[in-house]
DNA sequence: CATATCGTGATACTCGGTCTCATTAGTTTC
DNA sequence: GAAACTAATGAGACCGAGTATCACGATATG
């Protein structure tokens, strides 16, 4: 648990940092982004958060982006997810189910992406690497399922 | 140059193989979709078949896309560009500034993810590496508009 | 050819996000 | 601490990409 006055002042620091206001909005928006665990829409946090507007919302969250806070993947429909971007360089692993997205790291994809890199024509910007699976829970659940429906058709 | 049709009767056999009815809407989006050489958007298509509906549109493409005749990438923003599917299996360089869609494959790198996905706990359905670039064209742009600048101030 | 039904397309709608602009509120200066 | 300057807010219009609806039309099949 972290006590809310420390949080207030990190999400004062940060917007300090960036070189804005450090507006009330601001602050909600950034508190609430401080208690998430897993990956988040804009919206939920837009409907999370009514008294802020919905512009407010979007624009903080991208501000927190761009500033490297938050880091954004996408699912494989395109639509967008935010997270915490608690390390500094990782990659995605998505849920196809449950939209879930977990981080992961691999020092050895990171040397062969470089590699690899060095060897494309123009400037490499980035990259971007996602793993798209059946989390175990969401993989546990259709084992269920499926021994339920082998249990149906009497097999 | 490739006989129309040629293209023709590829298209209805794809449609075929597909199990679906081959109408004159679906030919037309496909036969345009045969003539494209990078990545495009769907509304593009929309814009260049007004005699075909714009749900009839997106509908062919997502068919052809789940077909595998398309393939998909997202641009960092999560808009999606399609591209004929050539290869079996390929990752893409995108240029973040003219938004252009290039293939790129490697055996090392798929040996590395699928190492890699083996490890990964749940079961892995696939994967996407993208390279956000820019391109050889939009450097030498930027190169000529540099050096523009730079004469501009005298340096 | 008849007929069942799949596909079409006009249009309304959704979703995620940005733009506009009058109003509000941080910040700076004195 | 008040004044003034300006960035930020938020209600709501708007946008782009895509989907749902549904009456109508085209296609495959006996």
């Amino acid at each position: 648990m972290i006590a809310s006055g420390s949080v207030d002042a990190h999400v004062d620091d940060i917007l300090h940092r960036l070189g804005c206001r450090v507006t009330q909005p601001r602050r909600e928006v950034a508190r609430l982004l401080a208690t998430k665990r897993g990956a988040f829409s804009a919206e939920s946090i837009n409907e999370e958060l009514p008294r802020v507007g919905r512009a407010t919302v979007y624009r903080t969250i991208r501000l927190l982006a761009e500033a490297g806070v938050l880091c954004k993947a996408l699912l494989p429909d395109g639509s967008p997810r935010y997270s915490i971007d608690h390390s500094w360089h990782h990659h995605h692993l998505i849920c196809s189910s449950c939209e879930t997205v977990e981080e992961f790291r691999s020092a050895e994809l990171e040397r062969l992406l470089c590699e690899l890199g060095a060897e494309i024509p123009g400037r490499v910007l980035g990259h971007q690497v996602d793993f798209y699976v059946n989390c175990p829970d969401c993989l546990q659940d259709e084992g269920a399922d499926e021994a339920r429906s082998i249990a149906n058709t009497g097999g």
